[in-house]
DNA sequence: ATACGCTTGTTGAGCTTTCAATCATCGGCG
DNA sequence: CGCCGATGATTGAAAGCTCAACAAGCGTAT
C-alpha cells in the first residue's frame, strides 16, 4: 500500500525539486560562462587543490566528489586534454593512478573561484537568513546519513 | 573583493551539495531500474497526466519541468518512440505542438509513481522532522523566489 | 607457487543535455 | 496589405553521463 504524499508534502517536494534544479543549473551555467567548465569539473579542481601535493588517488577523487570511477575517468581525462590535470602511477600500488592539479589548472581555477563563490554566496546565503542556513545544514546532514552513511564528513 | 565562505558555510555548501545530489542520484537510479526512464522523463508523464486531457503546449510543458525547448524536444520525441506520448498540433497557434499523454504512457506512469513516491518517502520525508519539512519548504521557496521569481506555483 | 576473488581504473557504446542555428508563424505597426 | 521583431518548436553537433565489460594488479589461502 503506497504512502502517498499529501497536499503539503506535495508542495514541499515540487518547492525542493524546482529550486534545487534553479540553484543548480544557475552556477552551471555561470560557471561555464566564466571559466568554460561545469561544475563538477570545478569540484575535482577544488578537490585536488585541498590535497597534499595537490594530488589524489583516482578512487579518492572519485568519492571525494560523490561520482563514478567512470564518470571521473572521463572527466580527467577530458581535464588532461586541457592541461589542468596530469595523471602519475602510484608508487605504492601499480594499478593506482594519481591525478596532479597542474599549476596552470591551479590557475584556472583561482580565477573562477572568486566568481563562483560570489555565485553561492549570492543565490543560496544571501536569500536565507542565518537560522535557515543552519537549518538546511541540518537538513543535508540528515539526508546524508541516510543515503550515504560512512562517507568522509569533509 | 570576493565574499568568500567561512568554515560553516563551507560545510553547509558541501552538506547540501552532497545531499542533494545523492537524494538526486538516488531516486534517479531507482526509477531508471524500476520504470526504464530517468527522473526528467517521468516528470514530464506527471506533468501531462495532470493536465486537462492529458495534454499541454510544449512550453507550458518546458516551464513546468523547468526544461529548456531544447531539451523537452528531445525528450518527447523519445517518449514518443517509447508510445507514453504523442503530439498534436495546436488548433490556436499553428507553432504550437501538444504533447498529449497516451493510455500506454498513463500506465506505465502509474506504475512507476508507486515506487516512486515510496522512495521520496523513505529517502527524503522519513528522514526529516515535521519541523524541518516545513523549514525544508520555506528554505526552497526563498531560493524560487530569488532565483526564479516569476514562476507558477504549482 | 598458483589460484581465487576483490579492487582499481579505463574503455566504448548508447543516451541525455547543451548550445547555437534554423524555420515557421504570430502580432503589431506603418 | 506587407514588413519585422518576437515567439514556438525543432535540429544536429558536441559534450557529459551511465552502464556493462574489461584488463591488470592486489592479497590471501591452499
Amino acid at each position: 500500500m503506497t504512502r502517498w504524499l499529501n497536499e503539503d508534502e506535495q508542495r514541499t517536494w515540487r518547492a525542493f525539486l524546482h529550486a534545487s534544479r534553479a540553484l543548480w543549473d544557475t552556477l552551471d551555467r555561470e560557471l561555464q560562462r566564466d571559466a568554460g567548465m561545469p561544475h563538477a569539473y570545478y569540484e575535482i579542481l577544488v578537490r585536488l587543490s585541498e590535497a597534499p601535493e595537490r594530488k589524489l588517488r583516482m578512487s579518492d577523487l572519485a568519492e571525494a566528489t560523490s561520482s563514478s570511477r567512470s564518470r571521473l575517468s572521463h572527466a580527467v581525462a577530458r581535464l588532461e586534454e586541457h592541461g589542468w590535470v596530469s595523471r602519475e602511477d602510484c608508487p605504492t600500488d601499480r594499478r593506482g593512478q594519481l591525478a596532479v592539479l597542474t599549476d596552470q589548472g591551479f590557475q584556472v581555477l583561482a580565477d573562477a573561484a572568486h566568481g563562483h563563490v560570489e555565485g553561492v554566496r549570492t543565490h543560496l546565503f544571501d536569500q536565507l537568513t542565518p537560522e535557515q542556513v543552519v537549518q538546511l545544514r541540518q537538513i543535508s546532514e540528515a539526508m546524508l546519513d541516510h543515503l550515504d552513511p560512512g562517507r568522509a564528513l569533509y
